[in-house]
DNA sequence: TGTACATCAGTGAACGCGCGTTCACTGATGTAC
DNA sequence: TGTACATCAGTGAACGCGCGTTCACTGATGTAC
């Protein structure tokens, strides 16, 4: 059984234990535990600690750029709403797995702003979803598929926050899931954000 | 000039700098020193620091519950636009104060889950508010000011979502702001709500 | 083929600091007679 | 009115533990000749 590179060990068992006991609970030593080495070994790879939690936010928290740009460039031959119900599975899987770690460095502003630095160096950051989902809903209103007076940034902040709010929320419910499965959550935002809840004149 | 009560002003103390250099730095020293007392005094009042960290949760963070629920029994006589505009207002001001707070005890999972067991037992806590504004809408729903085919909790998923989105998206963000004014955000979620972005037919 | 040395990944044990917590105490206020 | 004692809010100084970090070291592998 072939062995990983111990750096990579070291960075995959930081976001594990991130994850799972938090990050004021992961301490050099579990982490040298968790990744099989010694914490001597932590110092080999990074500078310190908080170097070490940096790497884990820039190598190993997904990204949901990817989907929104290329829908931008090409909305494929489905419906508005079809597209937007496949942005909010993506959206809410990528919300569920992010939020949690990022939430956390609320707990060490110095961290999080270190973060928000490097992200914005490389122009990532979580106002980058809401702005090619804007995008998108942008050039859909150009070739006509949205109403011309709808606002676009408004049902962006609306179908995204629905995602990141699917995360944050049922955790600390008693049986800790949301009451609906993903795509029945999916379908039912898209569905009512093209629709609307107003009452139909016609 | 009147001195507060120290338990008072150990708590407001601890809230202060829980928001403001974040919970992992938050030690009874700062604590002691912004409340103008020993570090001994708050052993007196609270047994651990954690009991402290709880009071703070549960007497220094504001509810949204009375809105959504003096909304449910009588919606005034106002339009369902103007009530989620004026819902939307409140909920992204209550987001803004209480998530960076509530979002740093994920850095604390065993705080975390004695918040929310004490919230659990108030019969409080995070998915209140959908459920009240849920409600809220049915009972519209029931009076024939939201359409028939509308999806109650979908819809309070979205606005409600967006309110928490716009507390956490543009903290990272150079300026640190939102791109828009609190009013004309909740005009414009309220809107794009109640109208929905698809072409109309008529 | 053997030898002397350099490089490299990783370690065990220690270090010092800052933290939450506790201890024995103080000085002010209340109360019984 | 004075005295002896009890209660109470709060303190200064110390304590011990766990943390991040560093140090001197090891053993394996590569390399020059």
């Amino acid at each position: 059984m072939e062995q990983k590179p111990t750096r990579v060990r070291i960075v995959d068992a930081a976001r594990d234990l991130m994850r799972t006991v938090g990050l004021a609970r992961t301490t050099t030593k579990e982490i040298a535990k968790a990744a099989g080495c010694s914490e001597a070994a932590l110092y080999k790879y990074f500078s310190s600690k908080e170097e070490l939690f940096l790497a884990v936010l820039e190598e190993r928290l997904p990204r949901l750029g990817g989907l929104l740009d290329t829908l931008a460039a090409d909305p494929g031959g489905r419906t508005v709403e079809q597209n937007l119900t496949e942005i909010a599975r993506q959206a809410a899987l990528f919300y569920e797995q992010t939020f949690p770690v990022v939430a956390s460095l609320y707990a060490e502003p110095q961290l999080k702003q270190r973060h928000e630095e490097a992200m914005r160096a490389y122009g990532k950051g979580p106002h980058k979803p809401v702005e090619g989902l804007t995008a998108y809903l942008r050039s859909e209103q150009r070739h006509g598929r949205i109403a011309a007076g709808a606002d676009p940034a408004a049902a962006a902040a609306l179908l995204l926050g629905a995602c990141v709010q699917r995360a944050f929320v049922w955790e600390a419910t008693p049986d800790r899931r949301p009451p609906d499965s993903l795509d029945d959550f999916a379908r039912g935002i898209a569905r009512t954000l093209t629709a609307g809840i107003c009452r139909r004149t016609d």
